[in-house]
Order: C-alpha cells, then structure tokens, then sequence
DNA sequence: GGCAGAAATGTTGTCGAGCACACTTAATTG
DNA sequence: CAATTAAGTGTGCTCGACAACATTTCTGCC
C-alpha cells in the first residue's frame, strides 16, 4: 500500500546524472539528451516517482486568491451554512497559499450579483466559486472569467455544459424522485398529491420545476393511478397562506400529501385547514424554521440539499487544483439527504 | 478573512532580532532574555502569526506509519467501502510523511484479531485505527498502545470513555429512534412492531441492544399504544428464514412493521408468508444485498452507517495529527443517513 | 585542428521552519 | 582585574523541488 519515498536527488543518484536534467525530463523542458531521457523516464516509472508535494509548494510560494460569491444569508438563511463550510476550506488550505474571500449579493435582483461580479473582477482572483442565481448574467461573469483564466467552480446551480470549471449540487431531478418516493411511502398507491411551488423569486423557477419533473417521474414509473396537481404559492400570498390553502382544499379535498418544492415548507404551519391537518408533507432544506415544523409534525420530511458542503467543496476543489494541480471534477453530485425529526440534528453545523 | 503570511524572518526583522531568537520564543525552548521575549510575544499576537505548515513539515521529514484493523470485507461485505476510504486518506496524506497499511482479520473469533493486534505492534506503528469488535480484546490492545504512545482512533464502536483517542461512528441510540419513527411514519399509531435481531455473531450483542433501546426509547415518547415484540433469529437458523418467520407471523399474526437491527435485513427476501408479505420494513447498511432488497421493496428503508467515512476519517483524524500537530477529536458521530430506493445510489462508492 | 555555437549537463540559491553550533555579551569568582 | 562560566544571541545548514545560471560536451564548418 505505501512504499519508500524516493526524491529527485535519489533518482539523479541512480541514473548517474544531475538533478538538473531529471528535473527536465520531470517537467518536459527539453535539452535533455534521448538517452538520458529513456533512462529517467524508465526510472521514474519503476519506482512509480511521486513529487513530494510539500517541497513543491514550498518553493512554488505563490499565494492564489479565491473569491466566493454567494447570496447574502441575511437575507436568505439558506446560505448561512455556506459561510462554515468556506471558512472550513479557507483554514485548511491557507497554510498552502490559498486566501479566500467571501463575496454577499442581493439574491432578490440581478443588479447586486453583476455589481460583485465586476467588483471581483477587478480584483483579478485566480479562481472563482460562485452560485449561479441567474442563468444569463451567470453565464457572462463565466464567460469573463474563462477568458481571463480565472479558475471556476458553482455550486447549487449550473451552467450548461462545456462550461469550463466545476459544478456542485444536487442531482434535482433525482431529490424529486426522492420526494416522490417519500410520500408514497407514507401514503400508499392511488392518492393524489399536489406539488406545492411556494414563494421563491423567479430565479429559482428551474429548480422547482426540475423537482416537479422528477417527482412526476416517479410516479408515472409506478403505473399506479395517482393524481398530481400543481399549485403556485406566489410571492404576494405567503402573508396569507392559510387563507389560499383553505381554498386551495376547498377545491381539491381529496388532496392528501403536499411536496413543498421550496424551503419554505414552514409557511403551512397552522396554515392548513382542519380537515387536512396532519396531511403528509415533504419539503427542502434544513433551515430553522423548517425545523420547527418537522418537530411539531407539520412537515414529515425534508431533503437536505447541504449547502454547507456545497460551498466547502467548490473552495476545496479550486484549492487543491492551485496548491496541487489537482483536477478539478467537472461534477459532483452530492447525496440527496433524507430527513425527518430524529435524524436532523446530525445535518446541522 | 485572510490576511498577510508573515514569517519568522519577518518578524525577526521586525523586533530587530534574529530569527534564531524567535524560534526560541515560539517553541518555548528558553534562553531568552524577558525583554526580547515580551517585544516578540507581542509582535507575535499582533500579527496572529501562524506557522508555515507546508515548511515545518519538510523540515521534520519525518515518515509515519499507521496501521488500519478491520474485518476482512471478505467476510462481510459491510466492511468493504472501508477500504475505499482508507485508501483515499493514504492518497491524500502520503505527501505528507503519512504511509497507512490496512490489515484484516477474521470477525468470527477473537484469536485473529489478537494475532493481527500482536503483529501490528511489532510493527511499533506510530498510530492505530481499529474497528473494536471484541470488547475486552480491544479494551487490552488499546491499553497497550497507549503504554506505547500510539496513537489511536476507533471506528464503528467504542471503547470506554476516558481511552486516549478518538472514536468516529453513529449514535446507535438515536439510530433506532430514526428507525422507530420512520416504522412510525410509515404504519401511524398503535399498531404491534417487531424488533428483529438477525443473524450476526455475539460480538455485535451491545450494538443491536443500543439500537433496540433507542428504537422503543421512541416509541414510550410518543405514549401511544405501540407493542414491540422482540425476536432473535440465531446464525442457525438463517439458512431457513422463511420457516422462522412462518412460525413467527403464526404466533405474533398482527404484527405490521419490521426493525431489523442488523445488516441481514436481505433475509426476509422471499421469506415473508404471503399474509404479511409488503410489510413494512426498516435495517441497516446499504451492502448490495439489501439494495436489492430495497428495490423489489422488501425494505422500505435502510440506515446508512456510512462505513466508508468512518474508516476515512479515522485515517484522516490521525494523519493530521502527525502531520499537523492537529488535535484528534475526541468523539465524532456521523449523521444517521436515511435510505430509500431513490437516494441509494448517492451513498455507494 | 581549431573554433563558434548549439546542445546537454551540472551547480547553486531559493522557499520557511527549525535546530545545532558558533559566537557575543554579561555576571561571577578567585 | 583577568579568567571562567553562564546567559543570551546570531549564523548557517537541512529538508525536496525547482529553475536560473554556469559549465562542459558535442557538432559542424572553414
């Protein structure tokens, strides 16, 4: 499994050369003669050479700078885990010549996110871990960024394709299988259930109609005879969310679990009539309202989309492909976390 | 967030001192007058000078060697992402002086885990990762450790508190309360359940306790009319499940939800009678087995102990100790990772 | 053969921490 | 007051990778 550590000096030694010249061939800068060459090279992969990384970086003494974008967790509490998860990847690397800094943006409007972007810009970053709330502006800032050779990570949204750089999340349409599957669970076969796409600006509309998609996957899978109905809980309504639910059973009484699409699943607490009280519902994110509702059983469960480790990976990611040429993973999908009052506590941070 | 890296040079230069001088005062080695103590203490908190970690630890240049114990995921399989995970530590420390050598033993008995404890510690390893199946084996291995500055870490069990050491695992307790109210969640109030300790040699008699005490801890919370049965399902009788549940569902007919404390849930594949055949069913740990199991929805949720992690960052607590002069915590407890059909996949590796 | 110029190879200093050793003061003693 | 010793301080080398610079070897050409 581990084997002895051999250095340049030592292969040097073996091939009776300098360690000048196997530092050529180790980084292919040419002048190198074809035999001494061959040799190095069948001596390198003999002992399968592996560069001490600690020297490397030691002398390389280059301090990269990361910039995060992110919304602001004043304003959306979605995001405050993030903040842990970047001063984690910030403290573990530092040490490697990695500074981080965190950038807040308004999430309510594209103006904030193009001010930070340029704001960052200018401060010319070796790399970028950013959130990607809005398609089109996004897509510019990773234009620019790709031309400047900024490196690139996003989390909890991504670009299309092709783009260059990393990407983060959760697989949305599986979580809405998931969703699927979990109220079948609780319900049993041929039920109808609505999904319930509440508040959220506009940017978010993907997301949600991504985990609709899935959850209607699932159960078209099962060529069982479930009823889906979809409603909108717009912006303007969620002061009055009891109220647009009374009518929304008014209307369909035989709705017996809801799929909230967005974390604001805790606006149904004391938000649903009599007759559906205690109707299973699963929702998003671990935030501490949600919380609450999975405790008093509003809310059966929630999937954890881990913005914490969202966030520590896109800064480790970048991290480790400045300190050690690392790859960076085009994608990574992290697991869809299931959640109810007994497991939550774990998910926390 | 971050901020300039002095070094000790800086500072030397900066109290008008050498550096030898700062190095005395930094490691406390004496022979400094109280005068440039203090002028460099206070420089020293001025600027929260932080080491350089990728220098300090070329210097040292010192190789440590770690010794992984587990039982042989040829035996079972549940062990086998272990070795993924030790794996991915070694890569990701061996640049930094750290070589791990996993080695496995027969879980059957205890006569192969002392012998390969015996051969570890002629190995005079610096550090010990070790999955403690044999309580009083392990309680006397660890004692000789300590006695010879091992360090040391534990996953998957623990050992008494107050052993130098970590331990890294799942709060069994609480396990069983998710088990419980995910029986819960699926069955609704008042109905009979039934604990089933399956299979599974005597060592793992506390684990399936602890999990059975959380499991009906839930339960008596909720002070409904719930009955828990328990049933053992001795190594012998596996070969024949279906008779033993026959004759069980024969004896306990209403009976309407399974907790299976161990990772034999599989059993009960094509060994439910037909009366109680789609009964719910909650067990543990995703080995290939009981994912088939969970897609032809004989269990309907598994509790994920996250084997792979617990091996990982065994390794890894250690390795940054040696590496880092990072403390090891004393007690790290994974998340209680939900299972369904839909979410499996994230969790395998 | 001699010599320019290219090609190949060797040497040395750097990064920052850390430590052994050499060195300079100040204090103590005969 | 010189000699000895202790206390405090400074210097220089090491770890391994790396690259600039210095040096040697080779090649072709008159």
């Amino acid at each position: 499994m581990s084997k002895k550590k051999y250095t340049i000096a030592d292969i040097a030694y073996m091939a009776g050369i300098s360690k000048g010249t196997v530092d050529r061939v180790i980084h292919k800068r040419g002048k190198v003669s074809k035999k001494a060459y061959e040799k190095i090279t069948r001596i390198l992969k003999e002992i399968d050479y592996q560069p001490n990384l600690v020297a490397r970086n030691l002398k390389k003494n280059k301090t990269y700078t990361l910039y995060v974008l992110l919304p602001d967790p004043e304003q959306d509490p979605y995001w405050a885990p993030c903040v842990e998860g970047i001063n984690a990847a910030s403290r573990e690397f530092q040490s490697f010549g990695v500074m981080v800094e965190a950038v807040f943006f308004d999430p309510s409007g594209t103006k904030s996110f193009n001010a930070t972007c340029k704001q960052v810009l200018k401060q010319e970053p070796d790399g970028v871990v950013f959130v990607p709330l809005f398609y089109q502006e996004s897509l510019a800032f990773a234009e620019k960024c790709v031309k400047k050779k900024i490196g690139l990570a996003t989390f909890n949204g991504s670009l299309p394709e092709g783009q260059a750089g990393s990407f983060i999340g959760q697989d949305l349409h599986q979580s809405g299988r998931v969703a699927g599957k979990l109220l079948h669970q609780l319900l049993g076969d041929d039920k109808k259930v609505a999904v319930i796409h509440a508040d959220e600006a506009y940017q978010n509309a993907i997301h949600m109609q991504e985990k609709e998609k899935g959850f209607r996957d699932y159960y078209e899978g099962l060529k069982g005879n479930t009823t889906i109905i979809t409603q909108t809980l717009p912006h303007k309504d969620i002061k009055n969310v009891a109220q647009s639910m009374k009518h929304f059973f008014a209307e369909h009484p035989d709705v017996s679990g809801l799929f909230v699409t967005t974390s604001k699943g805790y606006l149904l607490d004391g938000a649903l009539p009599e007759t559906h009280a205690g109707i299973p519902v699963v929702g998003y994110d671990l935030i501490e309202k949600n919380i609450k509702a999975l405790e008093s059983g509003v809310l059966d469960f929630l999937i954890h989309q881990n913005p914490r480790q969202q966030a520590y990976l896109g800064v480790s990611y970048l991290s480790e492909y400045f300190a050690f040429d690392k790859k960076i993973p085009g994608e990574k999908l992290l697991p869809i976390d299931i959640v109810n009052s007994e497991n939550y506590i774990h998910y926390l941070e």
